[in-house]
DNA sequence: TTGTAAGCGTTATCAT
DNA sequence: ATGATAACGCTTACAA
């Protein structure tokens, strides 16, 4: 009682493998009722095609790996969950692998997908991930096409999908300069990742071509968690700032608490916005305003420009997905 | 400049191919120098095993198959990223499917899966899935291995890995009664779901066991979203209700904010607990109260228990994940 | 439109 | 301890 075969759906319909294999693949030059009695003596037989053998075949899997630093942040999971739907789509299954942010991870998990002869990779680099010397390697003489995303090394062949990361930090602090706030710190992140380096960018961008004055001493180049974004808030009001932007929303979370501590109201005394739209900042409040990072759309243009290089529609390039500023109370001082 | 392989290591060595297959597989039966000799070489050579080959030989995948409602939901992408780790850790990869709560999408997945020859696939069904006989004819005659969390069917083959919903519910609203609370509403979600009866029974036993009185007209059997949370929970207050549990983190919120618009103090006036300890319930003010459902450890006890499977160290089996209470403020009146 | 036949890279069996 | 050989199920020139 072991599965049936190509080989033994062809004894039953007396004839040969070969053309059981071209009905079954939609093979245009079968014969309209061969192809039916192929299918229906497959169906009769409950015939699965082994795609183990299919693909060794080939020499390649329709299968497309995703690394990712971890799987359990909305962020990424959301990336993930977006291109598995575009893959499946097209016939693809996905193969994921996750790094914990360690350089090791990936090599590791580099190495998994390229022995199980993945067609792709779609790859957002573990902060330990200091260069692309690894995915080169690794990748080099194999033909599996790379979309790197959020996290990339440009230098890397294939294609590359990231956030507009300068427009979105520009549009928060315009935002706070039109609601009338007149000295905004920033808490931007650590400044050796591309995208916080963007947003850094941005937000000078916006008080420049406000007019405004931009006073790199009350820019704050720490990592973005709630610690850091309650020290920061403190230093900032203790400087005068009368709002914050914040490269990270677990970060504003922070500086909300401590205005909250210092007795400032928000959005009157104090404005924030934070970064990444997490789903708690329309639930706590005052609810926070943030800029969204879209993170679906990286993962659907991730995965469509993959299936892109994979049928040779595309030679590689860069593509940016927009952000968007969701206005939200902490921000909000002209509709009070 | 094609990628070598164990051919091409055995011609450069001068010995054959099986001597080159069982020295990188690690079989006793090579004489150390050999072995030696053949790793060097493969390293030299950049060799690297092609698995689509081996595993088509050996007629299954090093691969198991997670299949999810949806991927992007903390619950599931934390069961994910634990299962991930035991499994790399086992030398298995991971192909995730999701289903999108949709039948149809589910037999897709395992239809996919069962192609792919996966070793074993752990799955949580869908909110359309209504037994389990499409997963039987999938799995019939494939001796793929399986492992089902939190959403079951106790009927098919293989273990069961859920939580301890019973007791979570239970120990919430014990700890209700012990804060004083005297008339308390339970938004216990719709009752075919096997979690959902469950915590509703441990509700129910948790006011017997105290001697309190269970009063149907203050239980909602209504899905957990934040606007049932609200329209429950003033129900609930217009029917003298002091506290209230709730299936899910999400109602509880809408509940939350119901009692706040009704003027009503957290958790002085009105108690609440809620379920799943979402991220946003420790960022909120009141922060609240939670039942945990330890959703890594549901991911790592069912990888776990489907590398027993895969190497015949279980037959199968249930295993329970215990749930704990997280007490925040909205239910805290004793250590007010 | 269909058949023939070779071969993908590895592993397992059997022999030496 | 190693070699010889077959086989896994499928795809694809090439031939008919």
């Amino acid at each position: 009682m072991t599965k049936p075969t190509i080989v033994d759906i062809a004894n039953e319909l007396g004839i040969t493998p070969s053309t059981v294999s071209r009905a079954l693949a939609g093979n245009a030059n079968v014969k309209e009722s061969t192809r039916k009695a192929v299918m229906d003596c497959a169906r009769k037989m409950g015939y699965e095609r082994n795609d183990l053998a299919s693909d060794f075949r080939r020499g390649v899997a329709h299968t497309v790996g995703i690394i990712v630093p971890r799987i359990n942040r909305e962020f990424f999971s959301s990336i993930i969950s977006a291109a598995e739907s575009v893959f499946v789509e097209a016939g693809y299954t996905v193969v994921i692998c996750q790094t914990h942010e360690k350089a090791e991870d990936e090599r590791r998990a580099l190495k998994t997908l390229a022995s199980s002869r993945v067609a792709g990779i779609l790859i957002s680099h573990s902060a330990e991930t200091i260069d692309g010397k690894d995915i080169r390697e690794t990748l080099a003489g194999s033909n599996i096409k790379l979309v790197q995303f959020d996290r990339v090394f440009p230098s890397l062949p294939g294609s590359v999908v990231v956030n507009d990361d300068f427009n979105g930090a520009y549009a928060a602090t315009r935002h706070l300069i039109a609601n009338g706030y007149k000295r905004i710190g920033a808490l931007v992140g650590y400044l050796d990742t591309d995208s916080f380096r963007n947003r850094f960018e941005g937000y000078k961008a916006a008080l420049t071509d406000a007019g405004m004055q931009y006073d790199a001493s009350i820019v704050y180049k720490e990592t973005i968690v709630p610690e850091t974004g309650y020290s920061c808030a403190s230093m900032a009001i203790d400087a005068g700032c009368d709002a914050l932007y914040s490269s990270g929303d677990f970060s504003a979370l922070g500086a909300l608490e401590c205005a909250r501590d210092r007795g400032l109201d928000i959005p009157g005394d104090f404005g924030i916005v934070g970064t990444a739209n997490e789903k708690f900042g329309a639930m706590i409040a005052p609810s926070l305003s943030s800029v969204d990072q879209h993170s679906a759309e990286i993962g659907s243009n991730a995965a469509k420009e993959m299936l892109r290089l994979l049928s040779g529609k595309s030679e590689g390039g860069s593509i940016t997905v927009g952000t968007s500023l969701v206005v939200r109370r902490s921000s909000s001082r002209n509709s009070k």
